[in-house]
DNA sequence: AAAGAATTAAACAATG
DNA sequence: CCATTGTTTAATTCTT
């Protein structure tokens, strides 16, 4: 019951890919080249202005911080204080006005407590940077702005966070420029957007309030409504606890996260080495010192949400609320990948992810097996070297080996693609890729797989699935953007790091019909006798998920994941 | 709403 | 006999 209304809370919005295309092409050319497919708005804010902007940022950050250190508001224990459900406005401290500066500041704090600050200063522009997705055609709100809603931005900010640190993980250092250059311009983007004198539980026009959503034409006819409908009540008594603890839950989260983030950020900026791009995939096996790692659950072996954006949103939110109860866990995994054929370049892209988030992989095992067997040197593998792949390049693999080998073997001998090839020392497969193409439509989307496996990684699994619709909502244009709206420096991109990696994924996408993949007949291999045994083996593939295994355990995870206690090293070493 | 695809499970044969 | 590799059937779940 609780969990319900909970999930009405958080409502998305109507999707908008404005500010995502404009935020997105800005970051691109922040990070050196010029996207620019669309010059949607502020095009062009001069570093003065940036740092302007960001000043004026750490200063209502530190407002911020001080106030709730103040009032004890990240405390874990202050909980209790506020029982009753009348005094929500926990963040009313917020809206006090101001004016610290920057060198009060620095004598007020403490440096570990300007660390915090820039945490906090972080996460409150990244609230502003989801909100800007959220909410691009309308002007009118205060992200710091207290209340319900706080929730929502928390939530999004949480997810975006999290994505950073995964983006840090998977890019290094390399992207963290363009994410920075992203925060500061959708920040001074929306700077100027923020009005005092709106109420926070009215915006488009709207009642935010809870599951309300009630149209009010002006700011009086909402009081008016406000008065009416949201009067004190055991109803909004119940709504308003229910939000209290949907805040505090995601403040702990939010924590957490910012913690991770920090220590990622101190790790990297400590050690600016190992740019390791991500092309080869047989030698960037092992893990140097294991330590940056994407978010993740080790724990719960989550799968992605299948569909895209239009399932994740606002649909599921209301449509499937009451049976979110028992949450995401048992969801019956499916995801045809039918449709997002570029695994070699999202692999590619995101193979670090993979290979240590519990996720599973928005592929199909067809693709997965024909994407392992081209990328092997003879475009030729063992039954045993498939499998090996596999483990290898997901951590999702390294669970419940059974059913999935068993499903390979399966898919081989279904599919008519997969050819079997006798060898001196056994049997090969090889791809028909003709006969792989003829099963394909050539349609693609941008992946948003990306968004569900990050979602899913990063411990929100044991949140209710409707905060996951919400955090994939708004997230989802962030991380949609930069492949849809600047394909030509995602592709360029690719091109510096990718080898024959890349050939598989354009021939999956250019060519739905075979005219550029040179028809790979099955025994097109050139050293016939080369069946090699693999030799290092998993050893080291244990290790990342168990020091994944952290992030979650913090969260309340249902009873159901007997998973658990699945992963030890040992399973999957024939 | 139905068809088709993907996944999962399982039986079974061949092979080493 | 056992484990691995392949093949096949069937049920279920998802997608279109």
């Amino acid at each position: 019951m609780m969990v319900e209304s909970a999930s009405e809370t958080i409502r998305t919005t109507p999707s908008n890919q404005n500010g995502v295309s404009s935020l997105s092409s800005q970051s691109d050319g922040g990070g050196g080249r010029e996207g620019g497919s669309n010059g949607d708005t502020n095009g062009e804010i001069s570093p003065v202005d940036l740092l302007h902007l960001q000043q004026q940022q750490a200063l209502q950050a530190a407002r911020q911080f001080l106030l709730q250190q103040a009032s004890g508001l990240n405390s874990p224990g202050s909980n209790e204080v506020k029982q009753s459900p009348v005094q929500v406005p926990v963040s009313m401290a917020m809206m006090s006005p101001q004016m610290i500066t920057p060198q009060q500041m620095q004598q007020i704090l403490s440096p570990p407590q300007l660390q915090a600050l820039l945490q906090q200063q972080q996460a409150l522009m990244l609230q502003q940077v989801t909100y800007t997705h959220t909410h691009t055609h309308t002007h009118t709100y205060t992200v710091v702005g207290p209340s319900p809603r706080l929730a929502c931005l928390d939530v999004s900010a949480l997810v975006v966070s999290a994505f950073i640190c995964w983006i840090f993980y998977a890019h290094n250092k390399k992207d963290y420029r363009k994410i920075n250059i992203c925060f500061t311009l959708s920040v001074s983007v929306h700077s100027h957007e923020e009005h005092a004198g709106s109420h926070p539980l009215y915006g488009h026009g709207e009642c935010k309030w809870p599951g309300c959503e009630a149209l009010c034409e002006d700011m009086g006819q909402f009081i008016k409504h406000l008065n009416n409908e949201h009067a004190l009540d055991d109803r909004s008594t119940a709504q308003c606890r229910v939000q209290m603890q949907v805040v505090q839950q995601l403040e702990i989260q939010l924590a957490k996260e910012s913690e991770r983030l920090q220590a990622m950020m101190t790790h990297l900026h400590m050690r600016p080495s190992e740019p390791k791009p991500f092309n080869q995939p047989r030698d960037s096996d092992a893990y140097p010192e294991g330590l940056p790692h994407p978010p993740t659950s080790a724990a719960t072996p989550i799968t992605p949400l299948r569909q895209g954006p239009s399932v994740i949103s606002s649909s599921s939110l209301h449509t499937h609320s009451h049976s979110h109860t028992h949450a995401v866990g048992p969801i019956r995994r499916r995801n045809s990948d039918k449709y997002c054929t570029p695994i070699a370049s999202e692999l590619a892209q995101n193979c670090e992810f993979y290979k240590n988030a519990d996720v599973r992989p928005p592929f199909t095992y067809a693709s997965l097996i024909r994407h392992a067997i081209l990328e092997s040197p003879d475009r030729q593998l063992t039954l045993n070297e498939i499998y090996n792949w596999f483990t290898r390049k997901f951590a999702y693999f390294r669970r419940n080996t059974a059913t999935w080998k068993n499903a390979v073997r399966h898919n081989l001998s279904l599919h008519k693609c997969f050819v079997r090839v006798e060898n001196v020392k056994g049997a090969v497969w090889t791809v028909d890729e003709v006969e792989y193409q003829k099963r394909r439509p050539p349609k693609m989307t941008g992946s948003p797989t990306l968004v569900k496996n990050m979602i899913s990684g990063l411990g929100f699994g044991s949140l209710n699935a409707s905060y996951q619709a919400a955090l994939a909502e708004s997230s989802l244009s962030l991380l949609n953007s930069p492949p849809l709206v600047t394909p030509p420096s995602a592709a360029s991109l690719n091109m510096l790091h990718v080898g024959h990696d890349d050939v598989s994924s354009t021939v999956e996408q250019v060519n739905s019909n075979g005219s550029c993949s040179p028809t790979l007949s099955p025994q097109q291999y050139s050293h016939p006798v080369h069946v090699k045994e693999e030799p290092t083996e998993v050893e080291e593939d244990s290790r990342p998920v168990s020091l994944l295994a952290g992030v979650t355990h913090s969260l309340p995870l249902p009873s159901d994941e007997r998973d658990l206690e699945e992963d030890l090293p040992t399973e999957e070493l024939e």
